[in-house]
DNA sequence: GCACACATGTAACAGGTTACATGATTTT
DNA sequence: AAAATCATGTAACCTGTTACATGTGTGC
């Protein structure tokens, strides 16, 4: 939302790992960010243009190798002092989630409310579902083992992701557990 | 977000429980409910007046005992109809919690980046703050023993926002163990 | 008398989504 | 030849935040 804006964090973030593209930046949030954070095309380019107004970040334009013109952007020592002071800071935003089956059972008065069992089993599918591509995740990036030293804040994270979304289908569980006895 | 608006699922369900001022729905939104959703009030006003446009809501104004004028909103067939598809309904969406710490977790490469361990204790203050309010919540609404009978959903997502809360903490107690190992 | 809670709105703005738009390259 | 992916943008619209605005009732 308005209240704080982290886009331009995430992109200098991004950026600051290497020269990127607009299109570069999109496929990251499909992919490795996807898991925490989402956002459109269209809003990245707009943003893009707007750290480069601000000098924090610098575009480079051309064909690199093959046919198609991209434009590269690097960070530069403007952006790096804002992100820097970024991570350093400790206003961390408290947002809550906004989740909408969690809504609904706000809603759901009685324990013996006939459209509870088919909510909750619809949930278990989901969660579950997402809970195994997270854990799929995990092995794809940091292997058996679990290489964390790799990139330790990543694997923080999706350990982190992992736990809560477990916690998320535990809690499904016994719900559904109670509901049948 | 745009994605879904579901402020007015809230306001229905809500009005639903009996007649409410917007006023009312401010502080449920301020005390209840703002452990899992946050709204202003300017917005709830424009969305009640959606809301009575769509003739899904109906409003009375007048002075209701006291010398203050108020404005009590009532929900109509129309109204209930919308709440109870949306209830009922599968199509649940499953949105990404953006959280300012897990993101800066995400740019720290390093298991002994000098700026992890301060971060780390803040967010961990922060977070055992928020659980332990969650608990005293638990305690005032539902009582010592959790007489989940009287409001099945209130009690089922508070108990997860409690769950999910000390899953957090523990992460954090973990991380922290392992920094100072 | 003053502060605080009650009570209801409007307006400007920022952020994000959806849709529109275009064209090149690679894969099937 | 068609479909998918690469690559970059603009414009309309909606939601939500922040700030502005006003007035009454109650407790100290």
């Amino acid at each position: 939302m308005a209240q704080k804006n982290l886009l331009p964090m995430i992109l200098l973030g991004l950026i600051q790992q290497g020269p990127k593209t607009g299109y570069d930046l999109k496929k990251i949030f499909e992919t490795e960010i996807g898991e925490f954070w989402s956002v459109k095309h269209s809003q990245i380019y707009l943003e893009l243009k707007r750290l480069q107004s601000l000098e924090e970040i610098e575009a480079k334009t051309g064909f690199f190798g093959n046919k198609i013109e991209k434009t590269y952007y690097e960070i530069t020592d403007l952006g790096i002092k804002r992100l820097e002071e970024w991570i350093a800071s400790y206003d961390d935003l408290l947002s809550v989630s906004k989740d909408e089956f969690v809504l609904k059972l706000y809603f759901i008065k009685d324990k013996n409310d006939p459209r509870l069992e088919d909510l909750l089993v619809e949930q278990y599918r989901i969660r579950k579902e997402k809970l195994e591509h997270l854990k799929q995740r995990r092995r794809i990036v940091f292997g058996e083992i679990g290489d964390k030293e790799k990139n330790y804040g990543h694997f923080l994270i999706l350990d982190h992701a992992i736990r809560r979304e477990q916690e998320y289908v535990n809690w499904l569980e016994e719900i559904l557990d109670e509901q049948n006895r």
